[in-house]
DNA sequence: CGAGTATGCACAATCGGTTGTGCATAGCGT
DNA sequence: ACGCTATGCACAACCGATTGTGCATACTCG
């Protein structure tokens, strides 16, 4: 049973009895209102004073029920357990704080049912705008808050019916490949094909990342085999099944690979690890960060998306909210341990 | 700015209207106490059916004033980045969906200002409960609370101002320690000391687990030098710079190493890669759980922390709130990769 | 000294639900 | 036909803050 909250909480009307004025005054006061309500300067520190002795705090449901804004400002998110995301919710949260904004963050799991229940509660709590971070049906939610007035935007995955925020996943994964190739070059490797591994391919990210990686290979006048490019799902355990299953048909490990996710990659490690592989020669491209990771493996390079400029160009969208509800903004990513 | 949210929302009024019913009806059936009310299934079927096809959503502020009673269940925590404290931050969610409260989680980066004005925040919103996880000072916030007339609750860090759910730090590395030590055994290296790194002494975990660590040498009649065990604060340059400093009196590598969390972790890895080591044969013992790591390295071995478990216990005292203040349930972690 | 402005504050309506209470009407038993 | 209970709902008072408006009193100027 959760707290009785038995100890009566002070409001604005405990105030005005105690300073001896009216509730109206009081509010005015802790609004920061009172000079244009033309309250004394005395009578205003009388009551600042009071509330700071008497721990007074602004009960925001009354505050959000009466102005009609919540002050809240919500994100969905399919987890937090890697760094991506986890510096999403971060940064979400440090730039709504700076806003005086109040974020709520909630994971749904990439599950599209936990996704519409979290969106519907967030709209129940009145969220003034609502974040839709790698959402497997963003249209949905976004229609959602439509009709209930609500401003949206979808990050990291682009939908069609509330302006986008995404990585320009097409060119991170150019430049990761062409990455990967310089260092096949380098080591007198190039003869070898790289192996595409990790996502699905009906995700908007990963089907860009398969076009940069094909369009690198490319533009150095290799042709991509469709063999080589597993769009397995992001899971550990199926990218780790997905690279057995592809080994069963050859004798030797790719030189290089372009892993989809740290998450992916997590699953080829340890299947390599398994299978007694030696993984230091193997030159890993991952279109993800992880410090850790990077810190473990030589020759691992990694996609670090700018999730500081994507939460700007999100804020940026909310403070001058786009009509166009295609408009797509593309973040360019870096890469690392080149 | 923020959405005007201009379309206005249905309320209980208009549907009220709709159903040519009256509010409180609306409410009544809404909230499902209509048969204790005596409403006519009649009507109440017309009422829910209203609601269903107009998108009636409940202004949860409003409830929450009703009420008193806000459905808001609140968590500050460190940080998102790392595995631990996503998995709580994840358990605690859902966990809090269960039971139809909504969870607000605010990162506060081990600063007590910032975990001050997290917690002053999450009073404002009326928070039926405020879980406190890693707190640099978990005393003052319990007393916010207490003043307030909210239950809070210490996780991870032990308070004495609140009950506290933590791990049992000192066993789980008793038992990492061991395990290191067996693996030195197996590989004939049992006269190398291990070295201990990573964490902060003025910290209740670092404390307990270099406890442990000493137990665990002492009981297999090693002593163990002051001079191995480097508390020098969890960042990950921190713990390369410890490292280098240690290294610059000695020629060789520690055979085995307790690092006290995956960032200090890090900052060795990298070190020792920086500096030409070769790592697989280093065993490392750490404590605290990341499967990426994990996958890497063959001698890793990690502790995790029963999440789960923690979370549970954490809602049990919400539940049955002890008088208590310095309850401490201790949670069994899991020793990986042994 | 009287009209006009400025100063300082209180009143009361309102936001959208919730809930104790009360009032009709219908049904039932004798 | 009369009293009694049961049924079905509406009324109105909150919860705690915000804000448009209005009313005194004090001050200013001609």
């Amino acid at each position: 049973m959760v707290s009785d909250s038995s100890a009566k909480r002070l409001t604005i009307y405990d105030l005005a009895r105690l300073a001896e004025t009216s509730p109206s005054t009081v509010s005015a006061v802790l609004n920061g209102t009172w000079q244009r309500r033309r309250i004394s300067k005395k009578l205003a520190s009388k009551i600042l004073s009071l509330a700071q002795s008497e721990g007074y705090s602004t009960n925001m449901q009354a505050r959000a029920l009466r102005r009609e804004r919540s002050g809240i400002i919500g994100m969905i998110l399919p987890l937090y357990d890697n760094r991506y995301f986890s510096s999403i919710a971060q940064h979400f949260e440090s730039e709504a704080r700076r806003r005086g904004l109040f974020a709520i963050v909630s994971c749904t799991n990439r599950d599209p049912k936990q996704e519409c229940e979290a969106a519907r509660m967030m709209l129940a709590y009145r969220v003034e705008c609502l974040v839709c971070t790698g959402a497997t049906d963003p249209d949905t939610i976004a229609r959602m808050c439509a009709e209930s007035g609500v401003q949206s935007i979808n990050l990291d995955l682009p939908g069609s019916k509330a302006p986008s925020v995404i990585s320009n996943n097409r060119e991170g994964a150019r430049q990761l490949t062409h990455a990967i190739l310089n260092r096949l070059a380098e080591e007198k490797r190039s003869d070898d094909p790289v192996l595409f591994i990790g996502g699905r391919d009906e995700d908007h990210n990963t089907r860009e990342r398969i076009a940069g990686f094909k369009q690198a290979q490319e533009e150095v006048g290799l042709a991509t085999a469709e063999e080589n490019i597993l769009p397995c799902d992001y899971a550990a355990d199926k990218a780790q099944a997905a690279l057995e299953a592809y080994m069963r048909n050859r004798s030797t490990l790719p030189s290089a690979m372009f892993v989809n996710s740290t998450i992916s990659l997590e699953g080829i490690v340890r299947g390599l690890q398994l299978n007694g592989y030696y993984l230091d020669d193997i030159i890993f491209g991952c279109f993800d960060w992880d410090p850790l990771a990077a810190a473990f493996h030589p020759r691992l390079m990694m996609v670090r998306q700018n999730v500081a400029e994507m939460i700007d160009r999100v804020f940026e969208l909310i403070d001058t909210p786009s009509r166009d509800s295609h408009l797509l903004i593309e973040v360019q990513p870096e890469i690392m341990g080149v």
